[in-house]
RNA sequence: AGGCACGUAGCUCAGGGGGAGAGCGCUACCUUGACACGGUAGAAGUCGGCGGUUCAAAACCGCCCGUGCCUACCA
């Protein structure tokens, strides 16, 4: 038969497209709602729209990926559910920051039309990262790609929306929010990154009402003393005993503001004294409330003094705060300054300081939906692994606070509440209501506030798979089988799915949750563009094709580790991409001939090599289903390197040349072609979930291969094949012709030199395993003339080594120099030695002789018999090499 | 402040109560009929430190040191 001859090296370039555009025109990727296999189903974290593929997509979607592809193969009908999501305030900053360099603000649009803009966009470059992912392999089903701001899913929002308000689960009020200024939006307490950061601690003196004296209060952020009404001490601290209930004057503003006594003050802290600004700090809200103190806002939405800041209104609050020191420091009311460095809260979209801000909210009551989902952890309906994430999420579980859901943007959904002008009245409807339900007025308006993007990110599972209609899709895939995603992401949205899967499916939506790591840099540092240490995914998939790089993430994915990534390693991955090709090249280049049918299956005569690496193949199907199965990717990609490289590669496929090259025998070589392509067969199908792109296009060239890889069926292995005589015969194999290869490297003996040997053992079994694998050892080992004998000669001048029952002789006369041959033979031995006397210290131990389990005395003293041995035929070896030392 | 990881060969990291491992790098040799993105061999580690449990600890426990991350309302 004709075959053809695959290049040289393999050039990633020149194959992955034509493959990506093939499996998607072809469907193998669409899940099927009539099909009755049993299922397995993902769906994917949703990108933002306005993202590009980094590395922690690359990771995370890698690993779906190897999921997906594997579970495809293994014969479930598989759905993996792909789309976008709207991301809120990031999609509209960037649109905004768009119409900026136009000079256009988005107010000047107006909101309708501004929405109508970042559709538009949307459009135009929303669809880059499904694009990128498609470089990466991923086997989404495309047909079904999702957006968060979808019809059907804007539904699910709406459904969710209503149905928590009737239950109370909904509720709006009064209370302090964190307000990022640049945005002007209210944030959820997870969307502020906290960061250490120098600062300063200013004392300030507040005069006592009819008093010469002053309370000192100690505070970071002095410009909201323009809104305090109180000052609060311990009620406990005796230095303040007398203060209680007498009247400090606000400096600057001239407010009588009340001296309070609360728990809540830390005496050792500062000066023990607490200035009160209720309508900017969340404790000071609180104590407010216990004390009923006046809530004054002094700052507007855009981070600026208002009104109630008297003389500085209209200044921004940083230059408020510098202004405001000066004129203590002027008054001599400031006591002093120190350095202190705490947290400060900031925007995790924009980063600008977060301020905390009484406002009115939209809030979700977590607690009574956060229960049952701490419970669907607990009683192991939700699996999270690694497990170690488990005490992560019940504890951020148990301290849960409210979840303000309501920003002040315009992109996203808005929430389903109108207002009646006339009677205030709020109405919460899944339909647009045209009049009030209370007093008929039509004269209602909506609520201009959107939802949080995380709030229909929750409903992702469901939402996509057509909820609130029952449909097909959710009988057969939800819950789906696993979820595959970074910590980062743990409570933003892991969390909140579980809860809102639970509430309205009545079911949790996975059943894993597998996590995994972070992708860093060399140094450990998380990849940003501000640090300049990112490296593009896509960057890496043209240097080194898509499959090495999936390969590297994989073998990096230890679980509870982070990745950093090193581009060596990629490299490194390239070069086995590269091996697998050019062992497929090898074993098409040696199949002409072959023809399947010439096989008589039944009675094939399969030599030790064939036994040997069928033996070894399905040890390795059996780990790799098993690592695959408990999501250690990094187990699987290193076992099947290693079975493809150290063994098909370095030995079966040496192994078998001579039967290849030998055109005499053809039933011989028939059947070696067989098992070559048997196992290069499987072993594509091993390696397709890793490295969809190569496999794909060797399979194409495989004469044993049919249709798509994608859609063939995942190796099951057999336990009739695993040999454990094969296996222990070619070992003995193997370890001979490296002892033999060690003393050429070590003797300086050129390749090129066909050395003589002499195996000697007097163990009739091994005596017989040697005879029969004698042109192995001679052709792996590059021996001129093998000799295989029971009887001791004298092998004065050569080399010797001691493999299990067999001594080998190297004689190297005239090259040898004996002085060198004696130094090698005595640094065995004294290895030998150390082990030796470890292993008479243990054997005379009373206690391990009585209380060690049998097997593993026993084994010790096998181990010890054979070591005795061992070092008597290497002293054997040194006393020739001085023997022969004095003859000279 | 609390919590969670991690510290194993020059580098990046697996492993895990009874033999210290891989990849890259390094050294020497080799264009042997798939592959120099290759082959063969080699050097290299007190498994962070100190205690404890055990017949046996790099692994389990405690403390300490170092690194990273997460959570938190002491102004």
């Amino acid at each position: 038969m004709a075959v053809e001859v695959l290049e040289k090296g393999y050039d990633p370039a020149k194959v992955e497209d034509k493959w990506s555009g093939y499996w998607i025109n072809n469907g193998f990727f669409k899940a099927d709602v009539n099909d009755l296999r049993k299922t397995f189903s993902i769906v994917i974290p949703p990108p933002n729209v306005t993202g590009s593929l980094h590395m922690g997509h690359a990771l995370n979607n890698t690993l779906q990926d190897i999921l997906a592809r594997f579970k495809r193969m293994d014969g479930f009908n598989v759905l993996w559910m792909p789309g976008t999501d709207h991301a809120g305030i990031a999609t509209q900053n960037v649109v905004e920051r768009e119409l900026a360099q136009k000079g256009i603000s988005r107010h000047s649009l107006g909101r309708e039309k501004f929405i109508e803009h970042i559709w538009k966009w949307r459009e135009e470059f929303g669809g880059i990262i499904i694009n990128q992912l498609k470089k990466l392999g991923a086997s989404c089903d495309w047909s079904r790609e999702r957006f968060t701001m979808d019809e059907g899913l804007s539904r699910a929002v709406r459904e969710v929306f209503v149905e928590l308000y009737h239950e109370k689960l909904i509720y709006r009020g009064d209370y302090i929010i964190n307000w990022c200024p640049r945005c002007q939006t209210a944030l959820s307490d997870l969307e502020v990154e906290h960061e250490e950061t120098e600062g300063y601690l200013y004392y300030l003196k507040y005069p006592l009402y009819n008093s010469k004296k002053f309370v000192v209060v100690a505070t970071t952020r002095p410009e909201t003393m323009l809104g305090d009404t109180a000052v609060a001490v311990n009620p406990n601290d005796e230095r303040y005993k007398k203060l209680i209930g007498k009247t400090a004057v606000l400096p600057v503003m001239g407010r009588e503001i009340p001296v309070i006594a609360d728990e809540y003050v830390n005496k050792d802290f500062g000066t023990g004294a607490v200035k009160v600004t209720p309508a900017h700090d969340v404790n000071d809200f609180e104590m407010g409330l216990r004390h009923n103190l006046e809530a004054i806002r002094v700052m507007d939405v855009d981070g600026r003094m208002n009104d109630n800041a008297g003389p500085y209104r209209g200044l921004d609050r940083f230059r408020c705060r510098k202004e405001i020191i000066e004129e203590f420091q002027k008054n001599g009311t400031l006591k002093k300054r120190e350095n202190y460095s705490h947290n400060i809260g900031h925007c995790y979209r924009c980063k600008m300081v977060i301020e905390p801000t009484l406002s009115k909210q939209w809030f979700v009551k977590v607690k009574p939906l956060a229960e049952p989902a701490v419970e669907a952890v607990k009683d192991s309906r939700v699996r999270i692994i690694p497990v170690s994430w488990e005490k992560t999420y019940f504890e951020w579980m148990n301290n849960i606070r409210d979840w303000c859901i309501s920003r002040q943007i315009w992109w996203g959904h808005r929430i389903p509440a109108w207002y009646c002008n006339d009677c205030g009245e709020v109405i919460v409807s899944k339909e647009d209501p045209t009049q009030c339900a209370k007093c008929m007025s039509s004269n209602i308006s909506q609520e201009t506030d959107v939802l949080d993007t995380w709030f229909s990110s929750a409903l992702w599972p469901f939402s996509t798979m057509g909820w609130p209609e029952h449909t097909r899709e959710l009988e057969l895939f939800y819950p789906t089988s696993v979820l595959v995603t970074g910590f980062d992401i743990l409570f933003f949205w892991v969390a909140r799915m579980i809860m809102m899967g639970i509430k309205f499916m009545g079911k949790v939506p996975f059943n894993d949750v597998y996590i995994h790591a972070l992708v860093r840099d060399i140094e450990g540092k998380k990849m940003s563009k501000s640090k300049g240490n990112v490296i593009d995914p896509l960057v890496i998939i043209e240097k080194y094709g898509a499959d090495a790089f999936r390969f590297t993430l994989a073998a990096f994915a230890a679980q509870g580790r982070d990745i950093k990534l090193s581009e060596e390693r990629i490299g490194g991955y390239r070069n086995f991409a590269n091996k697998v090709w050019n062992a497929s090249r090898f074993s098409l280049m040696n199949i002409e001939g072959y023809d399947e049918n010439l096989i008589d299956k039944d009675r094939i005569d399969y030599t030790l090599s064939d036994k040997w690496i069928m033996s070894r193949l399905n040890r390795a199907i059996e780990q790799t289903r098993d690592a695959l199965e408990n999501y250690r990717f990094n187990d699987g990609a290193h076992l099947l390197y290693q079975f493809v490289w150290h063994e098909f590669c370095d030995w079966y496929i040496e192994l078998i040349k001579p039967y290849l090259f030998d055109k005499a025998d053809s039933n011989l070589r028939l059947n070696t072609q067989h098992v070559l392509l048997g196992v290069l067969n499987t072993v594509l199908c091993l390696l397709h979930p890793f490295m969809p792109f190569i496999t794909e296009e060797i399979w194409s060239k495989l004469p044993n291969s049919e249709g798509s890889i994608t859609v063939h069926q995942y190796p099951k292995s057999d336990s009739n094949l695993i040999d454990e005589k094969a296996e222990a015969e070619m070992n003995l194999i193997i370890d001979i012709v490296g002892n033999i290869r060690n003393v050429r490297g070590e003797m300086n003996i050129p390749p090129a030199t066909q050395v003589e040997t002499f195996l000697y053992t007097e163990d009739r079994e091994t005596y017989d395993k040697l005879e029969r694998n004698k042109d192995h050892i001679k052709n792996l080992a590059r021996i001129g003339n093998l000799s295989i004998s029971s009887n001791k000669k004298e092998y004065k001048s050569s080399a010797t080594a001691v493999v299990d029952k067999v001594e080998i002789f190297v004689p190297l006369k005239g090259i040898i120099d004996f002085y060198e041959e004696e130094k090698r033979l005595k640094k065995e031995s004294d290895k030998i030695e150390k082990k030796l006397m470890l292993l008479n210290k243990k054997l005379s131990n009373e206690d391990f002789l009585s209380k060690a389990p049998p097997h593993v005395i026993e084994d010790e003293r096998i181990e010890n018999i054979n070591l005795i041995e061992k070092k008597r035929k290497f002293e054997e070896g040194i006393q020739r090499m001085q023997a022969l030392q004095r003859e000279r």
